[in-house]
DNA sequence: ATTAACTTGCACACCACTGTGCAAGTTATC
DNA sequence: GATAACTTGCACAGTGGTGTGCAAGTTAAT
């Protein structure tokens, strides 16, 4: 089936893993220092800078796909809020974003540091999409604070969720909880309220449904069998 | 009385006048971008990048003395804080920081991006000391949330306060209001009773009762007399 | 076994920035 | 009005980064 253009142009195997290499080595340095220089990303991932630039255009080009990658993610959790009480729905949305809490401080770096700042909004859209709609629907059936605007409060919450992700301890086992704790009370809720309606709902602190982390996921051992 | 020694030490009017000047510059800029250049940051001051070098050793030199200038209010903003009722002190506490915005602004930046971590941090303690206390009263007399840690706590409520100063509208009129609920609602508080304690305490959002802003605290002109 | 893909190391030009030396000008101060 | 303080502009060396070209080596795929 393979046509001799398509063989030609099939990238190799290992240069499919570096590159794979390259955006995990990213994902680590750029989260520890967002401006981390392409040598040190290269040299992380096991290559030379020189090879990095077969791979990527650009440090601007490997940026943008880590941006895509994180994005992807997100949105796809922000789809997965289903819960009618816009309560839990923010908790769950909360909890779920923790999940994904390597991803969100790449993110949050690079969307702080650089000059990526439109890049990252328009990528993360549909997220803040959510976040406005969930809060709007709180605020309509009086079940969130209505004390404060709903898109100020939305983007309250937002940078409350990435404040306590981002900047607290990071992945300690109590982490998830405080989280969702901390969106809750932003999001008006007294601490004994949010603490009745997790208990309600013990299922969204429980132990993430989702398979561990696919942290590589494209390695390609499994896919060889043997 | 001044000794000849004096007269020959003490600097010329305009030099000093330029000293100010190139703080208040770095202190725009560096709030704007923590890494602005040298040259972008004595250009705003009307001077040349080697006259600055006659007055600050180093870039460095000065940051370390904007980051002093900061810490003093902040310290002197935490030492005024007398409320018995550990909800008051907090909400007067986030009041009275909003009023320092832009030095929280400088403040955040360079601790966040410069490696001038452990510098912000040992200039800052005093007002981590407060936090500390007023959570831990707080706790104690089950007037704030026991389901956090204090510790943990206090850095939450740390957190809340940069980033509602720092990441929000900025100077908007009801930007010291959401900087005081939000804080409240972390450390525990339901929207409805924040809005209770805040009416029956309308002095904390107030107008601040300081002079408006003395931007620039040495004018010599005072000390000099006639 | 051959070929094309990939990697490496090096050299290079380029950029933006820091900190210093120095000569020449301007200006507050006595 | 003399003097010392201050500022300017320029040149310079140094640092650390980006992105490219090229020759030589290695390695996956056919």
């Amino acid at each position: 089936m393979t046509s001799p253009i398509d063989a030609a142009r099939r990238p190799r195997r290992d240069a499919l893993e570096n590159r794979a290499g390259i955006l995990a080595a990213a994902h680590v340095a750029l989260a520890h220092d967002p401006r981390a220089s392409v040598d040190a990303i290269a040299r992380q991932a096991g290559l030379s800078r020189r090879a990095l630039y077969g791979h990527f255009d650009d440090r601007d080009a490997l940026v943008r796909e880590l941006v895509a990658q994180g994005a992807a993610r997100f949105n796809a959790v922000a789809a997965s809020i289903d819960d009618a009480d816009p309560r839990l729905a923010l908790a769950r949305l909360a909890a779920s974003l923790w999940n994904e809490a390597a991803h969100v401080q790449v993110l949050a770096a690079i969307a702080l540091d650089e000059a990526h700042l439109e890049e990252t909004a328009t990528a993360l859209a549909p997220l803040r999409r959510t976040v406005v709609r969930i809060v709007r629907d709180g605020q309509d059936a009086d079940v969130l604070r209505t004390d404060v605007a709903g898109p100020t409060l939305a983007r309250l919450v937002e940078e409350t969720a990435r404040t306590v992700i981002t900047r607290i301890d990071a992945s300690s086992p109590a982490a998830r909880d405080l989280a969702v704790r901390a969106v809750l009370s932003i999001a008006g809720l007294s601490w004994r309220e949010a603490g009745t309606l997790l208990g309600e709902h013990p299922e969204i602190l429980a132990t993430p449904a989702m398979p561990a982390t696919p942290a590589t996921p494209a390695t390609p051992s499994e896919a060889a069998g043997a």
